[in-house]
DNA sequence: TCAATATAATCAGCCTTGACAACAATCACT
DNA sequence: AGTGATTGTTGTCAAGGCTGATTATATTGA
């Protein structure tokens, strides 16, 4: 495993330091569960940092992505991210204080919100997807073009 | 992405229940970064879900595992895990009041701990290691032998 | 040798994330 | 109208994890 960069350690965590056995040992080599596990905490680490200068995180984007098709409610949000409405509200709450985001009574439905993407959000809906982007290329710069598309088809069959 | 079972949520999430577009927008199906994300929040749950009878959880699992092959100090296994040393108090604590390692003062070095595994934490181990691959296995089920060796190679790449 | 510096472990405090319970407003069904 | 379900909100709480200060020990350099 590599100087993993994570930005809540004071030092980046240096392996090679490390006196003794510079690898993993069986068990956890071999559990993918744990690889997952391991290549997700070093992708959040860059993630948040890459992030910081845009005031958001990955949750505001995922929302953000999922209202460019158009308005959702709340509880539509939650259910497709996987994430209670309560934490929503939150969420919500941040986007809209940025303006990247209206909540309109939806008409049919008064209860309910149609959280709906504004023209700033848009804007900045295309910035976040640049940097993403950047350092999705750069975490998986290690993987050839057909590597990264294996594993994106790897994936998806788990999650399926 | 399938019925995901996040055992924090009251309901598991069903994608069948949600009208209109099924499957993530564009911009999130094409980040590895994502993907590992989703996989990582699917891979927690089940894990924690399956460990729940041990009264342990991952982080546990990893520093058993590393103490396995000999005695390390609490920094060394920060350093190995990428956890702070602060994180591996409480981690340790916990271990050492179920009886699964003990805290002996290494005598080169008398400020650090030599964390060592018990008989009974190597037994427990034995379990963990069991109950893990079951459900690792289980997780993974969708590929075939060769796609999960893909997989692994894949991650150890992105990792290394 | 001894003072300055660095390291191991610990503790208290704090922040973040995210879930749950309870509530009011609204809808849906009978 | 009445019962029950659903949307959004608030308050609360637990888990995870980091910072900073402290103590004890090691290491370094003049």
């Amino acid at each position: 495993m590599e100087a993993d960069f994570n930005p809540k350690l004071k030092k980046p965590i240096q392996l090679d330091e490390v006196e003794g056995p510079p690898n993993l040992p069986p068990p956890l080599m071999v559990w993918n569960s744990f690889l997952v596990w391991k290549t997700f905490e070093k992708i959040k680490g860059q993630l948040e940092q890459g992030l910081l200068p845009t005031g958001l995180k990955m949750p505001h984007n995922s929302v953000l992505t999922m209202l460019q098709a158009g308005p959702l409610s709340q509880v539509a949000l939650g259910l497709r991210l996987n994430t209670d409405r309560t934490t929503m509200v939150d969420l919500v709450d941040e986007l809209e204080h940025k303006s990247l985001v209206e909540r309109r009574r939806n008409p049919n439905d008064r209860r309910a919100y149609d959280v709906t993407l504004t023209d700033q959000g848009r804007q900045v809906l295309a910035e976040l997807h640049q940097i993403i982007t950047e350092i999705d290329n750069r975490l998986f710069s290690r993987l050839s073009e057909n590597e990264r598309h294996q594993m994106k088809e790897l994936l998806l069959k788990v999650l399926e």
